[in-house]
DNA sequence: GATGAATGAGTGTTCATTCAT
DNA sequence: CATGAATGAACACTCATTCAT
């Protein structure tokens, strides 16, 4: 029965849901299991039930948040102009830091994930940015004095900063629109 | 008796100095009070003599970064070209953390103070690259879109960033490297 | 439905099988029901539909140690000597041991069973030697300053001694040899 | 100031005192840091002030064993007969036993150390029985059909076998009575 | 001033057992 | 009959903090 299997992974990703709502007020490395559990109402058992540790949960957190990303940000991309498209994206990336809150926009970003980084950049952002990069150098729209990998580093590191700032100041400015700042000199910088 | 008063002090300094060096290698929220003290060669008592708790130390972990700031990095600007100066303010910074280390770094760009951030970026560094900026905008060096202040955050946000990821990779790569390559794209931008 | 009481009991003894094996590398009070369990391919679910407890597990085990002794090792034993009867015992004792594992040894011997013992000695073994040092006292083999429950406690307890310290040393010499070394000081001074 | 050391030790002796009094019901692997704690009137804290870990306990445990049985045991032996020697040795031992109980007779004896054995036989019981074997070879009182190691290992083995018993049966009978009748058997069996 | 023994709530994790399905 | 999700007390161990000396 599939049913089984599904049953798990939801309950799975109602607990990870749950721990990423604590992480809103809470970094990762101060929540306690117990916390954890009281939130989703299940008993600490239970909740080593469907993770093997609490490492594995961050796995679990990374998982889910590449879900999200892939099916609400990715779907906006043009086909037209490249430097566009990395702005389209910063503004998703923005928006959706905005939505789901601090300790989510870590995740994407992978800053200091207290336990173990799950390979840093081989994650669907770092892959699309990427694409969107090379193929922007090739139509002449984006400078070539640098590999596109190394542009993709250096705009998701400073998209992470931007976010993070956000964050630390808990929110207390307009993410989009220091987003949109941002991209508007650095997208700049990057154009030929 | 400003000699008890002076004397307090350099022990502060101290202990902070041998937190600091224990911070190369171990995050501050997962060093112990006993660690420190040991490191220190004082008894876990003496620690609360020099500081309320812990996060307390924190703050005089801040206080010594800024000082080597003032001491080290400043002295090195020009009068000439301001955008010049923030790439020397940049290189000064990367060789600094990459000098220093690791955790000293996040202390200087303030991602991710486990316990607390002390204010926003009401700090030299801050000060220094408003200063830097709104000359640039007066002698028409830098643009002037944004207002000194905007464009000093977005310029730290992004230096911090570049510095964090480094220390993720556990220095693994040329921080001097990267922060030209990135200053390069960032600062073309900036350039009217 | 006789069928059904023996399906049961074939089962039950499948499982204490498979007990006894995880109990070659593991001592019984470190063993989970889940380890058993899983080794078994049952659910611990089920394992309470045969068992009610862990501790009744042991007294299963017990008994299956019982079962192997009568049909492996009795049957080696002759009508002659008494004291070469009990050699034999000795002997076959110890290939039992040595064939079937450290932690069996401990069921037979009833060392430390970390649970609860299940009563004293009147198990097979122990009435099987009393047999034979009554007889042998009655024929003038066996000393008979002590009577023959006496003496096949004290050889009993010797045995597993013997054993015990085979397996506390991981079987790492010839539980064979000592024991020959050992029935060889122990039966001399039991002779007449 | 020595005192201070001395203090020291003389806290961690009562809290391996406590748990040696703990052990006489329960064995060392069920019992519970806090057990120990709730026992010694000290925080589970504190416990770990004066033992690296629950292992670190054990050692200390053996290390009380070992001096007791220097100081009380020993100085009862003789010159004269070797094996009336290894009689007064077997005699002193169950009075020990006797009189500090159950658990105590494992931490000499060795048997199902559950977390580590210290080194198993290179201590003092075991280097004075076999001192005693050798000399009594020597003087042609014990058989030299094994090496005095061998010997010394029987011995001991079935020694431990008879004490355990005892404590297996809640000292149900006289351990005194039952020591004696067993070297009458056994230490017969090794003279010449 | 300085010490370090003492505290006790807190951590992540395990596991025998129950029970709805 | 069989399953495995759920439970929650228990475990060994950590650590910031206090305080008598």
């Amino acid at each position: 029965m599939a049913n089984v299997y599904q049953k798990q992974m939801r309950r799975r990703s109602e607990i990870i849901e749950k721990a990423l709502h604590l992480m809103e007020s809470t970094p990762f490395s101060k929540l306690s299991i117990r916390d954890i559990c009281k939130a989703a109402n299940i008993s600490t058992g239970s909740f080593y039930h469907y993770f093997n540790s609490k490492s594995d949960l961050l796995v679990g957190l990374f998982g889910l948040i590449d879900i999200e990303l892939e099916e609400q940000v990715f779907p906006l991309l043009t086909d037209e102009n490249e430097l566009e498209n990395l702005k389209i994206l910063s503004r998703a990336f923005a928006a959706h830091v905005e939505k789901n809150g601090l300790e989510r926009s870590k995740l994407i970003s992978g800053c200091c994930p207290s336990d173990r980084d799950i390979e840093g950049n081989i994650r669907p952002l770092w892959l699309k940015v990427t694409e969107i990069v090379s193929r922007g150098q090739e139509k002449g729209q984006i400078t070539t004095i640098y590999p596109a990998e190394t542009i993709t580093d250096l705009l998701l590191i400073a998209l992470r900063g931007v976010a993070v700032d956000w964050s630390r100041r808990d929110g207390s400015y307009s993410l989009k629109e220091r987003m949109e700042q941002f991209t508007n000199l650095f997208l700049s910088g990057l154009g030929k």
